[in-house]
DNA sequence: TTAATCTCTACTTTGTCAATAGAGATTATT
DNA sequence: AATAATCTCTATTGACAAAGTAGAGATTAA
């Protein structure tokens, strides 16, 4: 589950909304300037999260994005598998994307046994990890200050 | 980390060199077949697993293939890392092909931080199984008889 | 000598990713 | 009503990689 650029810009702007939740909207402009997204990239990224029910928009002068749920039931899985598809390494092991492999024997394939393995353990994270939680952990982040390089007392 | 198609033929080519540590060489054709590996496709990926260690061949009339090391020795992970590049799935936070990524501040990225752990329980599992663990899979999945779906007493 | 193999490089085709662009619709503000 | 700032939708582009395909060559057993 290498992630792609899109996947990536996804969840750091959803992060911009998470932290915004209390502001009633949040424009694309300052989401894009804040993470460096390039803006046109970002508006269908979010057009496409609004699709998936993530956030919602409000169009016009005073138009941007938010939420369309709160922080705490939005898991990273559902994101990644709106923007990304499977979550498993190899489609013959997904659960919702399932494909057939061309390998001989698939249901005693050991490496597929292997690769089921692989996908219960990100899953297990991805499915427990909300955008609250994100939200908690930059807080956190935020607090502990940055050790530099050359640091010296 | 999702797999390629040639990662994925990579993985089921050293299984059957695996399964046949015993022989003294095992011929590409026999492994395409066997596998559904196109056989100018293969040749490449055996090529490239040489040049990892991995294997080793004989060229002419009686040529072929084996492994270069026992099956203990050969852990999944090298194997994908050689044909894929970074297990991470983001590369700010492989540990050995880690690029910068452009968001604001990374050393307090949330999102990061959850790929690290990502990461970590995807390197956990194929740092541990080797392809002697795969072939050892193999053979206990061959004995077990697949209850077919219309399995009636 | 021959036939079967591996070796090496190059090419092609197809698809995806990451943007960029343009025209339109909506809405707050003036 | 006009305007400017937004979101909406579709199309296009350029770069790149993935998945083969192909050809000519080198090596070796029989």
């Amino acid at each position: 589950m290498k992630l792609s650029l899109r996947g990536e810009y996804a969840l750091r702007a959803l992060l911009v909304l998470g932290m915004n939740y209390d502001q009633p909207i949040v424009r694309i402009q300052a989401i894009s300037k804040q993470q460096n997204i390039p803006k046109r990239f970002l508006e269908q990224i979010l057009n496409d999260l609004k699709s998936a029910g993530v956030v919602e928009s409000r169009r016009g002068a005073a138009g941007g994005y938010r939420l369309a749920r709160p922080p705490e039931e939005i898991t990273l899985a559902v994101v990644i598998r709106h923007i990304e598809g499977a979550l498993a390494p190899v489609s013959c092991v997904s659960e919702r994307h399932y494909e057939k492999c061309s390998c001989p024997d698939e249901a005693r394939c050991a490496i597929r046994s292997v690769m089921k393995e692989v996908r219960e353990a990100v899953v297990k994270i991805v499915e427990r990890v909300t955008l609250a939680e994100l939200c908690e952990r930059s807080r956190n982040l935020q607090q502990e200050p940055v050790i530099p390089f050359d640091f010296v007392i």
